[in-house]
This record gives structure tokens, sequence and C-alpha cells, in this order.
RNA sequence: GGAGAGAUGGCAGAGUGGUCGAUUGCGCAGCAUUGGAAAUGCUGUGUACCGCAAGGUACCGAGGGUUCGAAUCCCUCUCUCUCCGCCA
């Protein structure tokens, strides 16, 4: 959401933002409903400031007079009128709201234009695939093993498409990638939050899920939760509604969660075994911090994920994302791809941006500047990382001509063991 | 699930229809005092919206209602606590 007052005094920037996004939003509907609004605002106020003097008049008066009494007559009608206008200050307030929600972020100055996905940037490619991915290669899902040890057909029986099972030597290791990834995120300073996995209808729409995205979220109706498809929605909005010191920005936290994403539609070559499903696992990093940093901050987050693919030796490049596909709450959007040797094709499995302003007003979280009154943070987030997709580079990228799946030193701590075979 | 109690400013805690955005205490900030500090005293200390400004309006868990007027009365909901039941 953006601001109202922001919106109208940089109403050009906001339109060569949005068309930069390839946004068609009608930002003169929301400057008409924002007009509407301060105008029922005023008409409000003024008849409920007579009211009130009036009120307090009656108040000093002796009660049972003559006089009182008719005081009491006259007031009966300015009180309905002025319900009228309150009426109608809510149903103004309401329509600004529902099309101030519909405007998207403005894109960062650095972000490079474009339309499509193929417009976005190659940053830095990381690694020799020539010496990281081994000639055995082959995708992970027609290794022979693997539907023993990623049970895809059990998981369908026992929920549907997209729920698998991990057994044995696989269990261990998708456990060693939760441990690592939290252990790295500690260390570079990120608190870490066990969070819940259902969340409220306010929350999803603080972080810019609700409403617009609703059909992606698993619902349960009884209750009206929503099961997260990110751990970003719960972790972030655990300052929903708050002043958060200055001098504790910034905030750093991580969390892992499974996550639930229906992602209705699109199944085929492109999301065979790992590469989609409707339940994974993930670790988020999320950081609260002053708008002077946000996009230095924004560096040092991608920095952050990057470190974790390199330590495990995948390949892996950075795209800078083009305004026209970054996401809808976005300033800017780096997302990491790991090179999956077997496919022969990246796998995102980081996405890293800086909202700035636009989830916190959302959201309602602040801070306190030393003089001054409160401004919103900027709000950023990052994978670090989604496991399913590793797991696939990992499978395909270290597969031995015996069959066998060599582990990543940096796993071995948790896993236990060089090799990973059935 | 049953019964009861409660929700007020950063925290604690008054207020049961009008002059209450709200007594007071703590905390915090500034000033005074001091060689410096503690203690003490004084002053100040919420947020949002409208307005060029002066100023105005709203907010006592949320939403509705009664009333000329609601923190205060009524209804609904949410949450918290205590006891009982059930349970990983």
């Amino acid at each position: 959401m953006l601001d109202a007052k922001f919106l109208r005094d940089h109403v050009d920037l906001v339109r060569r933002g949005l068309a930069r996004k390839k946004f068609s939003v009608n930002i003169d509907a929301v400057l008409a409903a924002d007009e509407a609004r301060r105008h029922a605002v005023a008409e409000f106020e003024v008849a409920r400031s007579a009211q009130n003097a009036a009120n307090k008049e009656m108040a000093a008066m002796p009660k049972g007079t003559p006089e009182f009494q008719a005081k009491v007559l006259a007031m009966k009608t300015a009180s309905a009128q002025v319900k009228e206008l309150e009426k109608k200050v809510a149903e103004a307030e309401e329509q600004w709201k529902v099309a101030a929600l519909t405007l998207p972020n403005v894109p960062h100055d650095s972000v490079p234009e474009g339309r499509t996905e193929a417009d976005n940037q190659v940053v830095l490619t990381w690694g020799d695939e020539a010496t990281l991915v081994s000639s055995a290669a082959k995708p992970h899902w027609d290794i022979p093993w693997f539907s023993k040890a990623i049970d895809f057909e059990r998981g369908v029986k026992v929920t549907g498409a997209g729920f698998p099972f991990y057994v044995g030597d696989m269990a261990r290791l998708v456990r060693a990638l939760i441990q690592y990834f939290l252990e790295e995120a500690g260390s570079a300073g990120y608190t870490e939050v066990h969070a819940p996995l259902l969340v409220n209808a306010a929350s999803a729409t603080a972080t810019g899920q609700l409403p617009d995205k609703e059909g992606q979220m698993y619902h349960t109706p009884t209750d009206d939760f929503y099961l997260i498809p990110t751990a970003e929605v719960p972790v972030t909005n655990y300052f929903r509604d708050e002043i958060i010191d200055e001098a504790a920005l910034p905030v750093k936290r991580c969390g892992y969660t499974p996550c639930f994403r229906r992602e209705a539609g699109s199944w085929g070559a492109h999301v065979r075994g790992l590469n989609r499903l409707h339940q994974f696992d993930k670790v988020e990093l999320v950081k609260w911090v002053h708008p002077d940093q946000s996009f230095a901050e924004l560096e040092l987050l991608r920095g952050d994920a990057e470190r974790l693919l390199q330590k495990l030796n995948l390949p892996y490049r950075v795209l800078l994302i083009c305004a026209g596909d970054i996401g809808f709450a976005h300033s800017k959007q780096y997302d990491l791809e790991v090179w999956a040797g077997g496919q022969k094709r990246w796998l995102e499995v980081s996405s890293c941006s800086n909202f700035t302003d636009f989830q916190a007003r959302r959201a309602g979280i602040r801070f306190r500047p030393k003089d001054g009154k409160p401004e919103y943070v900027h709000t950023l987030n990052g994978s670090g990382l989604g496991l399913p997709r590793v797991l696939a580079a990992i499978l395909e990228n270290n597969l031995q001509p015996d069959g066998t799946v060599r582990i990543p030193e940096v796993l071995r701590r948790w896993y236990g063991k060089e090799t990973l075979s059935l």
C-alpha cells in the first residue's frame, strides 16, 4: 500500500514507476477516492465539532428547564445528521482503501527495464559446472532408487500430488540441510524463531498474500486460518502494529517452516520431481531496517543467501529482476538460481527482496527516530534457502558413477556420512 | 467443552452517563540542585487523520445499539486469566 500523501505529492513518480512495472492501475481512481474521502472527513468534523460544543454547554446547564428541553430537541436532528456524515466517512474511507490496495510498490531506480523474465539481468555466475557437476549427472527423478528415497506415490495415497515422503537417509539429508541453513543464519546474526504454520486473514493481508493471491493458499474454513505459503508471513507479522526501538535496527530473524502452496495449474515437464511441490521446507531470512539502509541491507541479504550455495559447492547465478517481472510489493529483487546439472536447468532457490516501506505500511511496523514522529521501517526478506531444489541440485550434481551421491562437506556434521545411497 | 473474572496510555492502576484523552504511581526526557552522583523538586512525556495555519476530529480490546451526550448502560464478537472436564 502506498501512502495517500506520498501519492498526492508524487503522482508522476508513481505513474512512471507503475508503467515500468507494466501494471495497468487506475491511479486517477485512487486519487479521486482520496479526494472524496478528505471531503467527507472535513464535512463530518465540522458537524461533530458543533455538536461537541453544544454538548459542553448542556453539561453546564441545569437539567429539566425549558431551555434545556429545547436544546435537547434541537440537538436531536443535529445528532442524526452527524451520524449520517459519519457513515459517509466510513464508506469513503473503505472505498479509498480498496482502491489504494490495488497499487503496487514502485520499483527502485536501479531496477532494469523489461517486460518478462527474459529481460532479467544476470548479475553474476558462481562456480564451474565442468568441475562441480559430476559426469554421471542425470535428472534426479531418473536416479534408479529415487522413488524409494522420495516417495511420491505414497504421498499421493496419503494426501495428494505434491506431498512426498522423504525416507531414511533422504529424510536425514533434509534434516541436515535445515540444520545447516539455520546454523549459518545464526552465525550471520539472524535470531532463530519457530513460527506458527497457520495465520489469520489480517496477517496474510499485511504481507500481501490477501486479497489478490487468496487462491494460492490453503484455507481452513472452520477457523478461517491460512496455511503459510512462506515463513515470511508469520515472521514479518511478529511486529505488526508495533513500534520498534530505533537502536534495535536492523532486526534480523530467521525461521524454518514447512511451506504450503496450492499453485493451481502448470504441471508438466518443468515441474517434475522436486521442482515444484505443494508442501516443502524452507528457511527464511527477514530483516527490519532503517529506511536509509535498506538497499545496502539487500546486498548483504543476498550475500548471506549466496554463501550457503558456495559452501555447498553448488554452481549458481544471481539475477536482477527487471521492472516488468518484479513482484507486486517489491521495490528491488534478486533471484538466486542453482544449476541442476542433470536437468541442465537453473532452478530458483532464493528470492531476496526489498519491500521498502510498502509492506511495513500495510502491516503497521514503525520505528521511533531519536527526535520526531514514528516512521515506517523497511522490510526485506529472502530464502536461505528453499530445500527441494537445493536437494535436487545436490542429487544431480553429486551423483557418482556407482549410483551413490556424495554429500557436501558442510552437511556431514548433521548427516553423519559421506554418501547417500539405497 | 462447562463455570466465573477481566481487557483503560510504555508499564501498573483509578474512573460507573456530561467540564475525561482520561486521577495517580512507576518509567522516560529536560531543567534545577551537586565537585560528581543518588535522593529531591519542577516541567514535559500516546497515535492517526483533516487543515497553509490557527485549530479541529477520532481512538479506553473489536463491532453494533441506546442517548442531546458513552471509558461508563445494552447486544454481538475476539482475546486473556482462574477453576472443572478432556487431551498430545
